[in-house]
DNA sequence: GAACTGACTGTAA
DNA sequence: ATTACAGCCAGTT
């Protein structure tokens, strides 16, 4: 069912997956930063890294969600070295404590998925 | 329903 | 360290 009777909504249909991954990001402490796989294994949806960045992605902005603290395996950036989208969030990391290091922060910085 | 796509990941060259 | 490639699973076309 594609969610015909909702009317706000904009053809979302993995909705309680992708609130789930809300839930996970928005819990990430700050100064802190988790993986996309670990994201979505804390959110019960193992193997679906792919499905968080779509989440994040489609992630409405009313929610204030943290995307910046989400990282690619190995704590690397998911975005180009040059992109604006990869600076934006190095500089959003370092904002709040996390150093930035070509597009990696350190492994301390990750957190698992016990702590989410 | 097949094919394409992706804010991913791990392995190999 | 970098690039390629193959799994991966859902969502979109």
């Amino acid at each position: 069912m594609r969610n015909s009777i909702l009317p706000n909504r904009e053809t979302v249909s993995g909705d309680a997956a992708l609130e789930a991954i809300w839930h996970v990001i928005s819990a990430i402490p700050r100064g802190r930063v988790a993986t996309y796989g670990d994201v979505a294994r804390a959110a019960g949806l193992p193997g679906r890294a792919r499905l968080t960045g779509y989440a994040l992605k489609n992630a409405p902005d009313s929610l204030n969600l943290p995307w910046h603290r989400v990282l690619g395996a190995g704590g690397r950036v998911s975005f180009p070295n040059s992109s604006p989208q990869h600076r934006n969030q190095a500089r959003l990391l370092r904002a709040e404590g996390v150093a930035v290091k070509n597009g990696r922060v350190p492994r301390s910085a990750i957190i698992g998925v016990d702590e989410l």
